[in-house]
RNA sequence: CGCGGGGUGGAGCAGUCCGGUAGCUCGUUGGGCUCAUAACCCAAAGGUCGCAGGUUCAAAUCCUGCCCCCGCAA
C-alpha cells in the first residue's frame, strides 16, 4: 500500500494523460445511462481502443415532446448509431433475463452515468472489477439525482465530478477520481451540466484504467459531511419575488433547462425568467429599508434588460419566454406591453391574486 | 388525432371579432440642443402584413389548404 502522496500523484497523472491512449488493457463493459448529459462519456468509451462496450441499458421510450410521440433516450440513439446493443428494462431489478443476458457477457466493469434506476445486488455481483458511478458533484456533497441544479441554486463557485464505485445506497460508494470545475457567477445549471458532461468522458477512462491495473484506491466518503441534491419538481419553478435578488439569481440560474422560472403578468400570462444578472449594488439596495414598490414590480426598463424589485435588492431580467413566443430580450418584451397600455409590470406569486395583492397596497 | 399560443418595416407589439389610406414603443440615419450624454427636440429612410388559392368593387382582416416558431404536458 503506498503512501498518499503516491496516491495523489498517481491520481495526478491519470488526470493528466491522454484520454484516447490511456495505459489500459482490453476491457469490457457494459454502460448504463439515459440523458443527454450521460452521451459524452458514452462517446468516450467508444472513442478509446483498448474499451469495448458489450451493450448499454437504458430507460424505456417515453411519450415526450409535442404530440406526445414516443421518444428514444439520447443514450439509446448513440448506441443504436454505433451498433451497440441496446436493453431497455423498465424495472432492472425485476427482470431476471436482463441481469441474466448482462452475467453471461462477462464484463469487467458495469458503469452508470445518470442511469435513474437504482440497481441490485446481483446486479453489482455481476462485474469482475465492480461497478462505477460517474457523479455530477464533488462527493460526498450533493448526492442525489439533481447535483448540478442545486450546486448552482445554493450559489456555489465550484463544482466537479467525482467517479466512486456504486454500492447498494445511492451515491454512497468508495470515491474513485474528482476532477474540479469553476462556476461563474451567471453560469446556468445547463451550462454547467455541459461543462461537467463533457469532463466526466476522460475522467471515466482513467478511473477504469487504474482500477485494472490496481493503482486506484477507493477512499470512503465521509458521510458526515454529505448534502443531498433531491429531485426538482415543475412545482419549483414558480418564482417569490419576495425572496432576495441573490437568492432568485441562483434559483433562475440552477433550474434551467428544467423546471426552468415562471411568473405570472396579470392574470395568467405566463413567463419564463430565463436569463438574470445581479447588479452589484444589489447588497446595497437590501440595506435600505424604503421600499416603496411590492417585490415583483418592475422598476426600471432600459437596455440591457429590466429591474424587477426583490424582496431584499433588484434583479436585473435580461432575457424571458413569454408563454407561446421564443426566448427575447426582457426590454424588447417589456416595451412591447407597454406601448399599448398603460400599466405597471407586475410579477406575482401564484398563490397571491392580482386582488389580493392590491389589498397589500395601502 | 393530447391541450394551447403565435408569424404585421431591424426588435417587441397593436390592428383581425365588425373587410375600406398600415399604427405604437424602440432601434437605425441625418440635423438640432448641451460642458456632456445611453437624456431631450426636429426630420427621414425602412413593410411581398408567413405561403398559395378562394370570396369581394375592395382582404393584414372573411373561407380553404400548406409551411414555420413556441408554451403546457415528461
Amino acid at each position: 500500500m503506498p503512501d498518499e502522496q503516491d496516491v495523489a500523484s498517481l491520481q495526478q497523472a491519470a488526470c493528466n494523460s491522454h484520454s484516447l491512449n490511456p495505459p489500459c488493457a482490453p476491457c469490457r463493459v457494459i454502460f448504463m445511462g439515459t440523458p443527454a448529459f450521460a452521451v459524452p462519456t458514452l462517446q468516450a468509451l467508444l472513442d478509446t481502443p483498448d474499451v469495448t462496450v458489450l451493450g448499454v441499458l437504458t430507460q424505456p421510450d417515453k411519450p415526450a415532446g409535442r404530440g406526445q410521440k414516443l421518444m428514444p433516450p439520447p443514450v439509446k440513439l448513440l448506441a443504436s448509431r454505433a451498433g451497440i446493443p441496446v436493453l431497455q428494462p423498465v424495472r432492472l431489478r425485476k427482470e431476471p433475463e436482463v441481469i441474466e443476458w448482462m452475467a453471461e457477457q462477462k464484463p469487467d466493469f458495469l458503469v452508470t452515468v445518470a442511469f435513474g434506476q437504482i440497481l441490485p445486488q446481483a446486479v453489482l455481483d455481476i462485474p469482475r472489477f465492480g461497478t462505477v458511478n460517474v457523479h455530477a458533484s464533488l462527493l460526498p456533497a450533493y448526492r442525489g439525482p439533481n447535483p448540478i441544479q442545486w450546486a448552482v441554486i445554493q450559489g456555489l463557485k465550484e463544482t466537479g465530478i467525482t467517479t466512486m464505485l456504486t454500492t447498494l445506497g445511492v451515491d454512497t460508494g468508495p470515491a474513485l477520481l474528482e476532477q474540479r470545475l469553476s462556476i461563474g457567477p451567471d453560469e446556468t445549471a445547463a451550462e454547467v451540466a455541459e461543462k461537467l458532461s463533457v469532463t466526466g468522458g476522460p475522467l471515466l477512462v482513467n478511473t477504469l484504467a487504474m482500477l485494472q491495473q490496481g493503482r486506484l484506491w477507493p477512499t470512503a466518503q465521509n458521510h458526515r459531511l454529505a448534502t443531498h441534491a433531491p429531485k426538482l419538481s415543475k412545482d419549483d419553478a414558480w418564482i417569490d419575488w419576495h425572496r432576495s435578488a441573490e437568492q432568485l439569481h441562483h434559483q433562475i440560474r440552477g433550474q434551467q433547462p428544467w423546471p426552468g422560472a415562471v411568473t405570472c403578468l396579470e392574470g395568467d400570462l405566463r413567463v419564463k425568467i430565463m436569463r438574470t444578472h445581479l447588479p452589484s449594488e444589489a447588497e446595497a439596495a437590501c440595506s435600505s429599508s424604503a421600499v416603496a414598490v411590492l417585490p415583483g414590480t418592475v422598476v426600471q426598463v432600459h437596455k440591457a434588460g429590466i429591474g424587477v424589485q426583490t424582496g431584499c435588492g433588484i434583479l436585473e431580467v435580461l432575457t424571458v419566454q413569454p408563454a407561446g413566443k421564443k426566448e427575447m430580450p426582457a426590454a424588447d418584451w417589456a416595451r412591447g406591453l407597454l406601448s399599448h397600455q398603460e400599466m405597471t409590470l407586475q410579477f406575482l406569486p401564484p398563490s397571491v391574486s392580482p386582488a389580493a395583492a392590491a389589498l397589500a397596497t395601502p
